[in-house]
RNA sequence: GCGCCUGUAGCUCAGUGGAUAGAGCGUCUGCCUCCGGAGCAGAAGGUCGGGGGUUCGAAUCCCUUCAGGCGCACCA
């Protein structure tokens, strides 16, 4: 058997890159394009051949339709002569000069084989030396985690698995927010309450500090004495008091382990080794002030450090600046991300900068880039991208919130999700003992509250309902994971093996065996896994992988509802056992990479 | 006022120049001697917000208009 990948076959991707590749649809563009050469004249030899999945024929060409006019003959006429080139795929000229092709079904089979033998699927790394710096989930200390970083952090997380598999030299950086003025109204009040107890209760910390927080605060707008005293606190914080540090560590250590276990509990990749809060980047802002000013890109404007940006205007028809420095002396946020990207470019060397945060903050980060641009902070081969996603709406479709008002703390949305699940688990016939329910309860939550966020066009406000999202039918979530789950059943049955992850049963392909039909479509959409990927990094849009996913389980019910597969015999079956590996596969790296988990039972 | 985002089946949403616009939910009809029915096969349901334009071809690109959401000086 010889492999496309092993034997270096290579074709030309996007932007001249060459890459090599095991896809059919790859195979089919070279065919297509050197059949293309034969008919073309010269000088438009390289058209694109425009190879599409088709719902005619496997793959469809479209490249006579789009070059007819300069070359100035019909399409149609093209088409036929483009077919003469293509004897190996079955090429039919049809409507106004489509060409319709079938892939034979040995290439189905080898692809298979190829695939299911490889440790990554088949999926090169088109985007190795590419180092990508991804900024997301950004919590503030002393705070608990809520819905409002539940977009950035499942999306971002996705986006670091996705481009770290194709290769990418990924940064993960949660830019929490560890430093400002309310530190030292915490700090102050913590002081003058002693007898407060909030370290070390676990999870009830958070909430502890929470409270403390909002006390805190009523006392600083109430109490003028108060919140002079809280000032002197942010100013001894800034010059480095150890008494005053040393309790700001403690908030932030405390907060810091609190992100931690929510971040275990969603199954997001950040650490203890990811955080990059504000206060690191707190030496370097009078820097950023100084540099602009001098370079003539800020002015002093109203006591503030500001920096105007073209184009962007008030309602009064104002300029509106991009605020630097306060007029009490404070840094604005704009401050620390100009701080961000000079690091980022200078430090990471970062090819391209992903900034996973609301929609809200679009403004913001047009004219933050813009002025790091004129600052030559931000080269132009270094890429800046705000990947802005909407609001998490209620089933009002208000921004979700409590019934009392108040937002809703990430924690809580999870054991809505895992309660639903346990409900719908209740009702149904399962053997499972009490800790399996558990682990079955825990991996379906997860993946209901967060499919549900991925699954959706990013930039789109969407409504958090807890009962679609764990529904068991239906693009979701737990579909997916039982899928997966049927895939390993039918694996286990077959090899007898107690576990299928890790098994070496043995993958042997016939290639000279007919295609039944559901084989052939399975085959093919096992053979578009990379180019899923690569589409998510190429949109920004994890919702692609998740189509893709939801396409393959469909296919492979199809597949199993037509082919049997354990009651087959001799080569039918273990080219059957091999789809049904690589469908095992596809579907648990696949929903590794949206940062699901893929338990073998459910 | 200006800017950004969104408008596709009853509902929730895919579809960033190709043939008859697709899924799921809900509704209706079949299929359990069959590897887990959390399924499969089929039916019904659409002026792709409206109007112009570009193109051999437009849900997709351009212009315009309507509707909704968000943002536009010191909160991050």
């Amino acid at each position: 058997m010889s492999c496309p990948r092993q034997a270096g076959a290579s074709v030309s991707a996007m932007k001249g890159i060459r890459v090599t590749s095991v896809a059919i649809k790859d195979q089919v563009e070279v065919a297509v394009r050197a059949a293309l050469t034969q008919v073309l004249p010269a000088e438009l030899a390289d058209a694109d051949p425009v190879v599409r999945r088709s719902d005619h024929a496997d793959f469809q060409a479209n490249g006579a339709l789009a070059v007819a006019k300069d070359v100035g003959r019909s399409p149609r006429s093209i088409a036929q002569d483009l077919i003469v080139g293509l004897p190996r795929y079955g090429a039919e000229v049809s409507g106004p000069g489509f060409v319709n092709l079938t892939v034979a079904d040995d290439v189905v089979w080898r692809a298979v084989a190829c695939r299911a033998t490889d440790d990554r699927l088949g999926v090169s790394s088109p985007r190795s030396g590419e180092r990508v710096v991804v900024d997301y989930s950004a919590p503030n200390v002393a705070k608990q985690m809520h819905v409002g970083h539940l977009r950035s952090s499942v999306i971002g997380d996705a986006l670091v698995r996705v481009f770290d598999h194709l290769g990418s030299d990924v940064t993960r950086q949660n830019h929490i927010g560890d430093w400002g003025t309310q530190f030292g109204m915490l700090i102050r009040y913590l002081d003058e309450h002693p007898e407060v107890d909030w370290q070390g209760q676990g999870v009830e910390t958070m909430s502890a500090l929470d409270s403390l927080y909002k006390v805190a605060r009523t006392e600083f707008e109430a109490d003028a004495a108060f919140a002079d005293r809280s000032r002197a606190r942010v100013i001894a914080l800034q010059a480095g008091d150890d008494r005053t540090v040393a309790t700001w560590r403690d908030l932030v250590a405390e907060s810091e382990k609190a992100f931690e276990a929510v971040y275990a509990r969603l199954g997001i990749l950040l650490d203890d080794g990811d955080f990059d809060g504000e206060s690191r980047y707190n030496r370097s802002l009078p820097g950023v002030v100084d540099e602009l000013l001098a370079a003539g890109i800020a002015s002093e404007s109203d006591g503030a450090v500001v920096a105007f940006t073209d184009d962007v205007n008030g309602p009064d028809g104002a300029p509106t600046p991009l605020i630097i420095r306060k007029k009490d002396g404070g840094y604005g946020y704009a401050a620390t991300d100009l701080a961000t990207i000079r690091l980022r470019v200078d430090e990471y060397r970062a090819d391209r900068i992903l900034y996973v945060v609301d929609t809200r903050q679009a403004l913001h980060f047009r004219m933050v880039f813009n002025v790091a641009r004129r600052a030559g902070w931000l080269p132009v081969k270094v890429h800046a991208e705000h990947v802005q996603f909407g609001t998490v709406l209620g089933t009002d479709g208000r921004p979700f919130k409590t019934r009392a008002g108040k937002t809703v703390r990430l924690a809580d949305l999870l054991d809505d999700a895992e309660t639903a699940v346990r409900g719908i688990l209740q009702e149904r016939e399962h053997g499972f003992t009490q800790s399996e329910v558990d682990s079955v309860v825990r991996a379906a939550g997860v993946a209901a509250v967060k499919y549900a966020d991925l699954n959706n066009t990013r930039t789109k406000d969407y409504v958090f309902d807890v009962d679609q999202m764990v529904a068991t039918t239906g693009n979701t979530g737990v579909y997916l994971q039982y899928a997966h789950a049927r895939v390993c059943s039918i694996l286990r049955r077959a090899t007898g093996d107690s576990a299928v992850a890790g098994s070496d049963a043995e993958i042997r392909v016939d290639e000279t065996l007919p295609l039944h039909p559901a084989e052939r479509a399975l085959g093919l959409i096992l053979d578009g896994f990379e180019q899923a990927l690569r589409d998510v990094t190429d949109t920004l849009e994890p919702h692609r992988l998740c189509g893709y996913l939801y396409d393959l389980a469909t296919a492979f019910t199809r597949f199993y509802d037509a082919c049997p597969v354990v009651k087959a015999e001799g080569a039918t079956r273990s080219n059957r056992l091999a789809l049904c590996a690589l469908t095992e596969r596809t579907l648990a790296v696949g929903l590794d990479l949206l940062g699901i988990p893929a338990p073998e039972r459910m």
